[in-house]
DNA sequence: TGCATAAATGAATAAACATTCACTATATTT
DNA sequence: AAATATAGTGAATGTTTATTCATTTATGCA
């Protein structure tokens, strides 16, 4: 045999990408550029994916499978209601704060012409535990009993509006900050 | 002189431009492509704008002031707080919803290689009698005291959100649907 | 240690795309 | 109705960007 294909190389590939992709979009992401800031050849990109298409896809599905991990990894459903929302609100919350550069990259994705369209129906089902949760709140009459596509928007929205804000802005989220989103989030949806 | 310009073929041509980003985003925007949904040929193109950046650009401006129009025409702040209130949450909601195809292309203007500083700073100002609101409500402890930027994105969030979801999913936003997600917006705020 | 094999390189090529331009069509003016 | 000035056209051109490939470099194995 000879050299192994080198796993470090792959990482550095995947977070060029997310690097250029936050600073310009998805329309300026280019090969020769994502090759210099991972500090490759250009044609290296070409051993670890067949084109960019394949790049960008493979990469897509690695952070969905660890957006995952980060969100259900310490998810109990058998404590109190509240608690599992909360800890679900905090969890879902470190996930797209502290990976802004992959929730902008899924956020692009999802408008780009990449997007094949089974990957659409699959995104739906990761938030399977949340619906059953948000079904056990309103069956417990804990929380107002709306559609829960709703209530999720009611949910993901502020959080989503908030990384985008914490990068732009020099809005800085402390623990405090956060406690404070999480009671407006509850209030909303709290009967 | 002879022809004059005209206005419908750059309302053709806008109209093309934001249906295309609402489909494949800003990376999926090709002149040819352009031209071609707007029934021209891809060198009429040229005669209305100097380049693509610039076709980008004015449309920017374009819907910034639109929006302003929008958000703003009807709003009295001589009224009790909550009718002001009120009146503004549902007049970005429709602002939002009615034009989706206005909303994504802003969206993704922002995270374009298109995008101007000086850009950024303006886009602060559109929401100034907005602030201005919100300290009023605090002022007359209607709502929670807590940092404006904090309260905006648990009004804006939710609504973006409810955009995107009411054109990829099979969502209908009835008038029960809005008032309830206002109630949501509302219960989260109020102290 | 040296051979075999695959990774890595980056200049060369191909493909995609923005832009131009020689030409045509049409409206306005006299 | 002819003249003319400008809009409109789309194939041709130039530029940018993706991809390939001949060559070099590094690694594992005998």
């Amino acid at each position: 045999m000879a050299r192994d294909k080198d796993d470090k190389k792959i990482e550095a590939i995947y977070s060029a990408t997310l690097q250029i992709v936050l600073q310009s979009g998805f329309s300026g992401l280019k090969m020769p550029d994502i090759a210099k800031a991972a500090g490759l050849a250009t044609g290296t990109l070409y051993i670890y994916f067949k084109n960019k298409e394949d790049l960008v896809n493979t990469l897509y599905l690695q952070l969905k499978s660890r957006k995952m991990k980060g969100l259900f990894s310490q998810y109990d459903p058998s404590v109190p209601f509240r608690s599992c929302f909360r800890q679900l609100w905090y969890a879902y919350f470190k996930l797209n704060l502290v990976n802004l550069q992959e929730a902008v990259f899924l956020e692009q994705y999802f408008r780009s012409p990449y997007l094949q369209n089974e990957v659409k129906l699959q995104e739906k089902q990761l938030f399977l535990p949340i619906y059953e949760l948000l079904d056990r709140g309103k069956k417990e009459q804990i929380i107002k009993n709306l559609d829960s596509e709703l209530l999720l928007v009611q949910l993901t929205g502020p959080i989503h509006e908030m990384t985008r804000l914490s990068y732009s802005e020099d809005f800085s989220i402390t623990d405090a900050v956060l406690e404070q989103a999480f009671q407006m989030a509850w209030d909303g949806l709290k009967l």
